[in-house]
RNA sequence: GGCGGCAUAGCCAAGUGGUAAGGCAGAGGUCUGCAAAACCUCCAUCCUCCGGUUCAAAUCCGGAUGCCGCCUCCA
């Protein structure tokens, strides 16, 4: 497949480097707080990756940390009382409540940083012997960037441009303002562990560092983040690791874009911030999945609840269209007859459409666009009342069906039985409505009555009434059904 | 200030040289007691603007304007 890839700054021709093995490592998140919907978009990106690779029948290796000791979770600590490692513990188990409920598969290995100390000091030890690192009087390490000639490939910035943007902070013993940290000396209060340096803690960017190398070997094939994460902390990594092993890092690095606000990014000093906490207390999580999906990867994201509404009728109409299939193919009477030889080139036309989006830098919204074209299909293959009998229309509607359940494993959405998602999105839907069940089943029942006296009028005076409930009434030959307005 | 990205219909959005996918909304039609759903048809002579390259550009190059991100923790 073509893989966009940052170092280079342009799509490039995706192959494994060691056989049908291929090497996924992916920054996680720092456990102190519930996660957003940038964690969301993150974690499905690369959960629809990891599946499009084994879907082409790669053997892949997916790493992904959890960064449980950090400056954000000591401070959380205080203001909750906790211990950091509880702080971190909470939120990790709220990650896999969110990823869960998302369909973000579980990675291979889920590395935690408090306990990969013992490698992280060997590495540190290393760069140190090799002149790349050096301790302070206080206990504190830094990488010496300018000892790292390649330092600035990934993000595109040399030594200069750096130099304008660097600073010290007060207390901090660099020799260059653009060295970082790789151990940090324990201060009261903080959680440390013992090091040749004396008790610290390692910083934020050694850890992906120590954590890949130990399960996978390098150059890892695909390493993976939010954009953000690209310069500085992906450019260390590769301070740190090449400089360390000698060897490249990575081959490819893939950013996924930003979810934004209204065309700003999203953060807590704006104030516009969601949790998938937030999303999923009003719609379903396929609903968010597929509106993250609904775009492509790299491109920022404008979150809103009227674009996940839109979302939703998207999601609904498939739905209703699996459903009608599904139904449709539980018939047993069938008959010889022609069929259109134009609706089976379209079908391979849209089969091979989806799988070509997705072989080209992971397009999922294209690959979407095929999905409704094969919706339409089945909608019209339905709507024809001779031909939805003939046998060449059950093998069609049931090619279809193969292919969308095909799909939907890879994508990580439509894969539920058609009945109970249209179901769950209606609850969802006359909950956000704030509708009453109950009251609306009496006004069922007194307008069924009046249709059975054959009362149009007062009927249909029901009805308004119902929509100003924002109820919506269909008669379906099954009797009325409702669904929110 | 340095580095980078984006600009496609009412809205969202795909599309990196061959003449504009898809979704939502909207209009007409089939169906229906009337509706709804579903289906059919229509809905950008044109891709922010100005130049250039080319037989051919939304797609490449130069410039302008606007928006955004990174350079500090951040998916």
């Amino acid at each position: 497949m073509r893989l966009y890839n940052t170092l280079g700054r342009a799509k490039q021709e995706f192959t494994p480097l060691r056989g049908n093995d291929v090497s996924l490592y992916v920054c996680g998140i720092t456990a102190y707080d519930l996660c957003h919907i940038g964690h969301a978009r993150s974690s499905v990106v690369f959960d629809v990756l990891v599946r499009y690779l084994r879907f082409k029948g790669y053997n892949v290796t997916f790493v992904r940390n959890f960064t449980d000791v950090d400056d954000k979770i000591i401070k959380r600590a205080a203001e909750l009382g906790l211990t950091s490692q509880e702080v971190a513990e909470k939120y990790i188990a709220e990650f896999y409540v969110d990823m869960d409920a998302l369909g973000v598969l579980r990675a291979d290995v889920e590395p935690k940083c408090t306990e990969h100390i013992a490698e992280m000091i060997t590495l540190t030890q290393g760069l140190i012997k090799d002149g790349h690192a050096y301790a302070t009087l206080s206990g504190d390490v830094y990488f010496k960037v300018r000892s790292f000639e390649g330092y600035g490939k990934l993000s595109g910035r040399n030594i200069e441009d750096l130099m304008s943007g660097a600073r010290v902070e007060p207390g901090e013993e660099k020799l260059d303002p653009l060295d970082f940290a790789l151990w940090k000396a324990a201060k009261p209060g903080e959680p440390y562990w013992p090091s040749p340096w004396g008790n610290g803690r390692p910083g934020w960017h050694l850890e992906c560092s120590a954590m890949s190398e130990k399960y996978m070997p390098l150059p890892l094939d695909i390493h993976g983040g939010g954009q953000d994460l690209a310069f500085p902390h992906h450019e260390n990594e590769i301070a740190q690791s090449e400089a360390a092993t000698g060897k490249e890092f990575a081959r490819f690095w893939v950013h996924n874009g930003f979810v934004q606000i209204n065309s700003e990014k999203m953060s807590k000093s704006l104030g516009n911030f969601f949790t998938i906490r937030d999303i999923l207390a009003k719609f379903l999580p396929e609903t968010l999945r597929y509106f993250l999906l609904s775009m492509h990867y790299r491109s920022p994201l404008d979150f809103s609840f009227d674009a996940l509404e839109e979302s939703e009728k998207g999601v609904r109409r498939i739905y209703t269209a699996l459903l009608q299939v599904e139904e449709a193919l539980a018939g047993t009477k069938w008959s010889k007859g022609a069929f259109p030889q134009e609706i089976l080139d379209e079908l391979s036309g849209y089969e091979k459409g989806f799988a070509e989006a997705l072989e080209d830098d992971l397009n999922t919204a294209a690959a979407l666009g095929h999905l409704f074209g094969v919706v339409r299909l089945a909608g019209r293959i339905l709507e024809d009342k001779a031909l939805r009998k003939t046998e060449a229309a059950r093998d069609t509607l049931a090619r279809i069906q193969a292919a969308v359940a095909a799909w939907s494993k890879v994508l990580g959405v439509y894969g539920l039985a058609p009945a109970v998602f249209l179901a769950d999105l209606k609850t969802c839907r006359a909950a956000r409505a704030g509708i009453d069940a109950a009251q609306v089943d009496a006004l069922l029942e007194k307008r069924l009555e009046a249709r059975k006296a054959k009362d149009f009028a007062a009927s249909d005076a029901i009805r308004d009434e119902l929509a100003a409930l924002r109820v919506e009434v269909k008669d379906t030959p099954l009797g009325q059904v409702w669904d929110v307005l």
